[in-house]
DNA sequence: ACATTTTAAGACACACTACTCTTAATTCTA
DNA sequence: TAGAATTAAGAGTAGTGTGTCTTAAAATGT
């Protein structure tokens, strides 16, 4: 698997977010409701992007978590390293030590083309644009379309 | 990590045998040394590349494992499901349950082209290639190059 | 002040990967 | 036939990711 579950989560929750309208407090266990996800975990997964600076929490009545900064900013890179840390595409293919672009294995050449490709996809899609793409799908706000039904 | 330690040394090991001159039996000892592998460990890795009749493998004296087909239609594919089963390919961004061509999710048509390239590349890269692109390193045999030193 | 709502933080259990070691089975050689 | 070499199979350990729960802290409202 490419991407932690965790990542997985706290990615679904931050497009969720930048889905909605207003940048209100979101508990995070309507959020576990609508994205499917145990609340008790996601709570820690987003603890991480809380102390990232991607998300803003509150406590108490009307309190919860929404979006520290304009959604067209925050990237999926951005939420990737924030929970899983600084990637998990810094090692690779045949993962020997001591590798890299002044001694690239056999397969270097091709594999950090491909490496860049999903490093630059990354870094280009925001969860803005994700949360537009995932907008009014037969009725169903966000992720709910794939979870119904 | 996109591949598992278990599929690398599983790879590095293949490479290695691919490219060495004839096809003798060569003991799991003298691989784990020249790769810089456990011992245990890589006996382990390479039973289910044996069971996968990818290598083929003879007890006793003079025993050791070697190929059992031609390196060049062995792929890189083949090694990988060898060891970690049908991919990490499998799921990927969001993981969504029950998404995928039909239900795509916002990222599905940026990142399924990024994941056929993968495919694609493992599925054209045999073993045979990697060893021929690692041969003749500052005279150091295949993988020694980037452990000696 | 007090009860309620909500996140934060830490402890715990489970599964899986990575790794280690022991024993059994097979084969060769003397 | 005895002993050494070698892989096969299985048990055991450590660490990490995933998931659950409990307690603490903060904010609200009465
Ligand atoms: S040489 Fe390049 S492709 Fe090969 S393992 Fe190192 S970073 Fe990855
Ligand atoms: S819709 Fe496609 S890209 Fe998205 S999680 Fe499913 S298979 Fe992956």
């Amino acid at each position: 698997m490419l991407l932690s579950k965790s990542c997985m989560y706290g990615l679904r929750a931050s497009v969720q977010l930048a889905g909605m309208k207003g940048n209100t407090y979101v508990t995070i266990r309507e959020l576990s409701e609508d994205l499917d996800i145990s609340f008790f975990f996601l709570t820690k997964v987003l603890q991480r992007l809380t102390q990232a600076e991607i998300l803003e929490s509150y406590k108490g009545p009307n309190g919860g978590v929404r979006l520290l900064k304009h959604p067209g900013e925050v990237t999926f890179l951005d939420v990737v390293t924030a929970i899983d840390g600084s990637c998990t595409l810094s090692e690779c293919a045949l993962g020997l030590p001591g590798c890299g672009v002044m001694k690239p294995c056999p397969l270097h050449d091709q594999w950090s083309i491909l490496k860049e490709n999903i490093l630059e996809m990354m870094q280009n899609v925001t969860i803005a644009e994700l949360a537009r793409r995932n907008s009014g799908k037969q009725g169903l706000d966000g992720f709910m379309y794939y979870l119904k039904i």
